[in-house]
DNA sequence: TTGTACGCGTTATCAT
DNA sequence: ATGATAACGCGTACAA
């Protein structure tokens, strides 16, 4: 592997700069001799040091993703489609997890920004005052995901956090729901899904609605046991809102064991729409995110900045959509069979 | 972020060269020296170019790894391990995704190839011929996660998918099981796993067991779909593999809607023993894989051999575990409360 | 302790 | 149509 367009060179009986023209852009030179050089290539196995190609062109073709962590699965969508949008276009894609532990993602940012990427993706990650500048003085594009900031830094795709927990209120509230429950982790977005909630909730003249909160990640077990203790400590409710679809999971099947119907005694929404949401007993109805879509917009914002070129909208709102199913409208369907 | 050493030098009223030894090895330049170019660099935004260092070392510090896809939590964990264990020891990971289609593997790898990782990981992959001798050639360490290979390229973490196959058969013909089934996708390993357990459960003098197999990803409603297709189509059976706990979810939800007592009619088992199965009703037994130890016994193989030491073993078998709950033991649990 | 010269592999530019 | 030269930013090797 340390062959180089000078090995490649002399293997053909050409110059290294004829090489990397064959090699780069076949049409400036004649056929027969592209054909020579890329047979010498593959005999030599030679391979293109993309970096010292990136350093002469002061370009990495490299993106630079920075997220919370890689496991847990609200993300794998995006990421997967942003993945995927930007290989098709040449770019290869380099991860950072900052942890959720706050601070620290200073040095994370740095040390990818070393890398010297032409892009950088930030997933549901908040920025330190010095990230944000560092990103701005460093003038590659940006692109935050997931979240509708108040002040991004460069562009941003996603939707807001506080009309989601708005949304979902409204929707019960026309259900003629009137003691509402929150269930959901911690963390920064689903806080401010659950302000929101709340405080459209208290609009529409409902009782305070009760929250239970639990840390991320948050699992089918922490639904169940957040479901048990809402019972005991709390008054009765008749609508749930629970922030990811695997706490809603677990709310579903521990009203089932202790015999409350769903829907008809208590409506519960999941948020995420995941894969499981619509093969539930009763089928689970949930706030849906395009996911996919928001990795190939960015790949596709970020794409375009990378090339120089400008885009429309700097911030894009892809909205949501709560999906209806038998966990809030099952006239029809007990909640066991 | 056109910062370079020299511009440093100049702030700093030093050379380029003592610049680059205060930054790397403030050990060789007086405290008062390094405390200088420091300022200046923090003063200048100074972010070293690593492409520049990595050119110049012949060492990139960059790990390449190659995923069938992001999505699907199956190699989350272990792919979260791994780029934590890499990034604490100063490496970067760059992900390529496969994608499931069998070819066009050599292309993503000779892509990632180009940036010159200082190592490889391969998760879940089947190499192409092409691409083994792309690797053995290039000698870059590599390591191949998640299964237990005939012929390994370089180091392997993994396990046998065979074993578990034949200890699930075993497992469920001591708890008297006669007439088993396999309900799984139909990917390479999942494939490996169901050859195995039938192989034992003819074997074991059973008979011959049915198979009922979804494309992947396989989605809870798919073991719905198949719990309910089983049992029109087959003979009666008293066990059940599943190749996943989603899968194996779905089975337990099916079952309970159509009264099918677990574990007394049927004894489930899942793979993959995922953060929901012991919170499901009845609990879930399951094969259990510690991703996440294959992920930091994958980062620091591979560190040792990009810091040019010897590693004891080149395959490391992490092997798995049944993790045994009510939907197979569940002698006092009925299947619904 | 600090500085100079050179080379890593590639490609833009200019010359042939 | 092809080649020679230089430069990208950094760090090793050696000199001062």
């Amino acid at each position: 592997l340390g062959v180089t367009v000078v090995d490649v060179a002399k293997e053909a009986g050409v110059s290294a700069m004829t090489v990397s023209r064959a090699l780069n852009k076949p049409d400036s030179v004649p056929a027969a001799t592209v054909a020579r050089v890329k047979d010498a290539a593959s005999r030599l196995g030679y391979v293109r040091n993309l970096m010292a190609a990136g350093l002469r062109a002061n370009r990495s073709n490299l993106v630079a993703a920075l997220v919370p962590t890689l496991s847990g699965p609200v993300f794998l969508d995006t990421l997967e489609a942003l993945t995927r949008g930007l290989a098709g276009r040449g770019y290869h894609l380099i991860v950072g997890q900052t942890g959720y532990g706050g601070d620290g993602t200073a040095s994370f940012l740095a040390d990818l920004i070393s890398r010297r990427p032409d892009g950088v993706v930030l997933i549901g990650t908040a920025l330190t005052d010095s990230d944000r500048s560092l990103l701005r003085s460093s003038k590659i594009p940006a692109v935050e995901l997931w979240d509708l900031a108040a002040e991004p830094v460069d562009m941003l795709i996603g939707f807001s956090h506080e009309a989601v927990g708005a949304a979902v209120a409204d929707f019960l509230v026309q259900l003629g729901r009137r003691r509402l429950a929150f269930i959901g982790a911690n963390d920064a977005r689903s806080l401010r899904r659950w302000q929101s909630f709340r405080h459209r909730a208290l609009e529409a003249g409902l009782v305070e609605p009760v929250a239970h909160l639990v840390s991320a990640p948050a699992l089918l077990g922490d639904g169940r046991r957040a479901l048990v203790e809402l019972c005991a400590a709390s008054g009765p409710f008749d609508g749930a809102f629970c922030s990811s679809d695997m706490l809603a999971s677990g709310v579903l099947m521990e009203a089932g064991a202790r015999g409350m119907k769903v829907p008809s005694d208590v409506a519960v929404v999941g948020f995420g729409d995941l894969n499981f949401a619509a093969d539930l007993r009763p089928s689970l109805t949930s706030v849906r995110i395009d996911g996919p879509r928001i990795g190939e917009l960015a790949a596709h914002a970020l794409v375009m900045r990378m090339q120089g070129k400008s885009i429309e909208n700097r911030v894009i709102d892809v909205g949501f959509e709560i999906v209806s199913r038998a966990s809030t409208h099952g006239g029809s369907a007990p909640a066991t069979a």
